[in-house]
DNA sequence: AAGCTTCATGTAATCCTTTTCAGTGGCTTT
DNA sequence: AAAGCCACTGAAAAGGATTACATGAAGCTT
């Protein structure tokens, strides 16, 4: 039976109130709470959190529904975010919905069953949409996806104008039959199709999309069926980073050579992003700042629930690399 | 003011006790059972799960406490570790110690203030000698580091044999002059090392180890510093992920061609291991398992309390890669 | 038909804190 | 010197569930 608040306050010879506001820095005299502090170390008390936050009516929980832990954003993302709640006193909750409605609908009632003060979400395109009926009892702040300014606060990176920006380059090496690949999952890959679309109309190129499920393999297949055809795109975009890595194996497979017969672009920079191949160019999402700016709306929606609902749109930094280096036409020359 | 258990037993017209009966599926009469769904439904009701908690003395939740989610190993370990527990109703509270001692203490700490139902944890060094002593109130399970069978159970790559596996590999393709890079926090880098030096000398191969701080610009900073002396090694075994990218980068770097002038080898497969220079020989973890085991092993310990302590120890598969293909010597053929 | 189970239900205690409320004693104010 | 204030402290209520115990009805046994 582990010892309780009780123990304590019958070993320091004070009311379980004292012990409490020793805690809670509550007025107490330097002798009481001498003697409550070495009543606490005798005995080894640990206060009941669930006690607590039943009494108090806090949790002090933010939970954090992703669509996969595993994919490099949201891994990132999540340190981000669990670090400055721990700095704060706050406990995270950890949800993985692998994109699926069921999974995501069974994760949010365990957030109001665990009465979270907050939820920082990357919601799956279905609730996206849905978001401005259902209302939840806690306030939401959108991550990574968020359509329109609507209720929610949110931040995103600026996709529209990050996938222009990949195109621009593209086009500025010189290519111009360049095609794009996305999934068929997220709406953040809807937003870089629009950016893409947007970007080759006003450059006068063609344009051609292809939509695959979030995963090397099946990216690899798609592009390997495209380059089956006769008319070859001298270009990709991919809207992630394990699009890039199934094209990258597409192109061993096929021997074709980069950047000279197809340059390649995509998103998201990992440790890796420079040594696979000739290096590969992407946009780097300032991860770190997008966590940290979630958490602040987060704090801040909590001191002015009424407040108007913000959104933030952070850009990305394009990092050329040998993916997308431009051709000389005589000699491969090292890049860098 | 969220709706309670009262709300719904008065609009159900039945105790509070049959409300919470029909939670935890205690004994009651299909009428009142559909009144009393109908209730929570019109009030959407939602249990509170720390008055649960406090009450029925049962936190249902686990404890993961791992040096970085960032690290691929761990990201991997705590997917499958939170699959496993929501699949059985527990949850999870996810620390990262970044091989600190203090917060290592700390989050040890808030684990019982959260009266955890058990603990996985990667130790830190220190804490893993440190384990004998200080006893826990809450079973715990080791995981990717564990010392001899204590009085923990355990789950664990067998390194010793993994790391002699890829010395002899190298080995096998005519490489004698082989130096390990190894990190110099983890308890894992120890027993690889041994592992090293226990293959190396009963090939008769000299031996050279050197240990640096767990990041990539740290392991290129030394292997720069290694090929600056005449004797060039002409084989590497890191100990890591982040020292095999710090190692392909630094011969980048060197213009140093692999495998032909050196071999590389290390740990942990990844979607890019293939796609980064010629692809690497890395020894590959049976994450997925190791994970299972561990929560196997902590669910038998909760119903057997008193059982000896028990060490897993799992084999990992060696893949070959480019990044060790045996050199022909005339030609430099391409490698699958 | 009396007595014994069994099943469904309600009442009240309990889990461990925080927080409200009501002092108590000592100081300052007027 | 009475009044008011301040800083501490303790007793007790409250937070929202589960659960031990009591009760009553129904079904069985003999």
């Amino acid at each position: 039976m582990a010892t309780s608040i009780k123990d304590v306050a019958l070993r320091a010879g004070v009311s379980v109130a004292t012990v409490s506001r020793v805690f809670g820095n509550g007025p107490v005299s330097p002798e009481l709470r001498e003697r409550v502090e070495k009543a606490i170390a005798a005995t080894g008390y640990r206060p009941n959190l669930s006690a607590r936050r039943l009494r108090s009516r806090h949790s002090h929980t933010i939970g954090l529904m992703v669509a996969d832990i595993r994919s490099p954003f949201f891994t990132e993302l999540s340190r981000v975010v669990e670090d400055e709640a721990y700095r704060s006193g706050m406990r995270v909750i950890l949800c993985n919905t692998d994109e699926n409605a069921d999974r995501e609908a069974m994760y949010l009632r365990l957030m109001e069953e665990e009465r979270v003060t907050g939820l920082i979400w990357a919601p799956t395109r279905g609730s996206l949409e849905r978001l401005a009926e259902d209302d939840l009892p806690f306030p939401v702040v959108l991550v990574d996806r968020g359509g329109p300014v609507g209720r929610h606060d949110s931040v995103v990176l600026d996709n529209h104008q990050a996938t222009a920006s990949l195109v621009h380059h593209l086009h500025s090496i010189g290519r111009s039959r360049i095609v794009g690949l996305f999934g068929n999952a997220s709406s953040t890959a809807i937003d870089r199709h629009l950016g893409y679309l947007s970007a080759t109309a006003s450059l006068g190129l063609s344009s051609e999309a292809f939509f695959v499920a979030p995963s090397a393999e099946a990216a690899e297949r798609e592009i390997l069926k495209v380059f089956s055809r006769p008319d070859r795109p001298d270009g990709i975009i991919a809207s992630s980073n394990l699009m890039l890595l199934g094209i990258v194996k597409a192109m061993r497979r096929l021997d074709i050579r980069t950047p000279d017969d197809v340059a390649i672009a995509g998103f998201d920079n990992e440790t890796w992003s420079e040594l696979v191949g000739p290096g590969l160019t992407v946009i780097e999402q300032p991860v770190g700042d997008i966590g940290r700016m979630a958490m602040t709306l987060l704090f801040d929606r909590l001191k002015a629930p009424k407040a108007p609902a913000r959104k933030v749109m952070l850009s990305g930094r394009l990092i050329v690399r040998g993916s997308t280096a431009p051709v000389t036409g005589l000699v491969d020359e090292p890049v860098d």
